[in-house]
DNA sequence: ATTATTTCGGACATTTTTGTCCTTTATTAA
DNA sequence: TTAATAAAGGACAAAAATGTCCGAAATAAT
């Protein structure tokens, strides 16, 4: 479904924004410990997330990453999505032709857009404070 | 969503059931050029779909493979997936857990249960004779 | 029997994804 | 100013997925 990058970055990304509702930035290490990921490789996913204005990085002692409050309360999963995967998951068909198209559709369209649908409305309506909460009040985990 | 690999099993499939329909066994040459595929590649998914009693190989001139009607109203596309793909479309985490676990859910899984289980359906309710018939009712397609 | 045809299967090659290492740049604090 | 800290980013490495090549095995027709 998602690349590993991408799950990587759903998953800093809510560690990011749990932890600027208490005010305090984290430390890329930090963030490799706490969702189980290596340190190297995610810290070029965060210079995506970066870049895309997603997560705000801060360089130097104290620096770290952070996501303000105000904005993850607007941050839709599927920005983080399309920042790392593109958008595959939009367009892309089931069966790997170039895109998806009613005109000319593969075997499978009919059946699978219902479903696709489904995942875009899940994708643009989740946002990263929904999820951080849940991972606050202990319902949902960061690593296994 | 699914291997390139998977993706030629499931087009491979619904062309062979096809043909079998109008009684012509299909060689390997065919398939690939009626698919879009790379010959080599695509026979060692057959080899799978083979080896899986999905479709039925002979070897020898005259050869070829089929899937006879009797049973292509039985196969469904999650036997294919799972031949192919293994089972990771049913027991996988959205976030790369081990495993998708009720009792230590990643943050989306509350949200992406829904989703999946409507896959789930669709795959194991989807036959590759109603596929076939779309394709010979001329509604869908197997290139692009 | 011989030959032609077609799948099987092992070995290898390429590409993509994932992961690592190390230097540079920015920033803070002493 | 200097030293310490932390992200940025380039280069490289390993692993996995995808793709290719070629000989072996089975089978049918001649
Ligand atoms: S054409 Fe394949 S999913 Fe739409
Ligand atoms: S635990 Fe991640 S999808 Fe269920």
């Amino acid at each position: 479904m998602f690349s590993k990058a991408c799950e990587y970055a759903i998953k800093a990304a809510i560690f990011i924004t749990s932890s600027s509702e208490e005010g305090e930035r984290v430390s890329l290490i930090q963030i490799a410990k706490e969702i189980d990921s290596p340190e190297a490789y995610t810290a070029k996913v965060l210079q995506k997330l970066t870049k895309n204005n997603i997560v705000n990085s801060i360089k130097g002692p104290s620096g770290g990453f952070e996501i303000k409050p105000k904005s993850a309360n607007k941050i839709k999963l599927s920005q983080i999505v399309t920042a790392i995967d593109g958008d595959s998951i939009y367009n892309g068909c089931a069966l790997g032709f170039g895109k998806c198209n009613d005109q000319k559709p593969c075997p499978v369209h009919f059946q699978f857009i219902g479903i696709r649908n489904d995942l875009k409305a899940l994708l643009q309506t989740t946002t990263l404070k929904t999820l951080s909460q849940d991972i606050h009040n202990g319902i949902t985990f960061l690593k296994q």
